[in-house]
DNA sequence: CCACGATGCTTTGACAAGCTAGGCATCATC
DNA sequence: GATGATGCCTAGCTTGTCAAAGCATCGTGG
């Protein structure tokens, strides 16, 4: 089966987790729906993408977490963009750069 | 271990091979060297990446091989894209768009 | 002549990362 | 009190790329 929906490519969610957090801390389902509203309703990350990818983030130092209380008095685990999660970001802004430039190169071929 | 080199994202791949067969039949090694040179050496494609992306494509329709003898005599098996094939380029080459727009968006985001 | 690198195809196994699909809890609203 | 939105988590599947190996042919340099 040809899958038609517009699924994010491998190693992109990272780069949007980072970016998202980059701009405040913010709980996982909030990081959702920023990453959701950045992009114009263009990417919908999953649930089940993102909780995974929110913890490998902490494991490796990008981000941290610290339960608190959000605006409407619920808790929720937010997460903050670590100094070492910012360079990781810019990192990936570069790597992602590279390969889109790689790619369009590609396709201006003749 | 984090991964340092600057991979291919998955799912760029097809992509990359219906543009270098799109400029006309190649054989796998020959479609490595292409896009290698397409993309100013930025973009190094594996054997044991292509050859299984090539099966998958002949599979879907996308191209149709045959085995041949090179311009130094030497036999390979060329590939050719198909109907269907530039049609999954185009379709390819869009969503590659729409997704580095929706990347790009949430970049910019403040 | 033969070692080596380049050309050329194939397969195996590992691994990463995203997805589906579920579960659970709280809260507001109808 | 049902339902949907908010909020977190997990298990298992699938896909695609990679590393590494094997095999064969050919040209070239020593």
């Amino acid at each position: 089966m040809t899958r038609q929906k517009a699924d994010l490519l491998q190693g992109t969610l990272d780069m949007l987790i980072l970016k998202a957090v980059s701009l405040g801390p913010l709980h996982g389902y909030g990081i959702i729906q920023r990453i959701r509203q950045m992009s114009d309703e263009m990417l919908q990350v999953e649930q089940g993408s993102l909780y995974p990818a929110l913890y490998r983030s902490e494991q490796k130092g990008w981000v941290s977490s610290k339960w608190e209380v959000n605006e409407t008095g619920r808790s929720a685990k937010f997460y903050t963009l670590t100094r070492a999660g910012r360079r990781q970001l810019e990192a990936e802004e570069a790597s992602w750069d590279r390969l889109v430039l790689a790619v369009t190169k590609v396709r201006q071929a003749t």
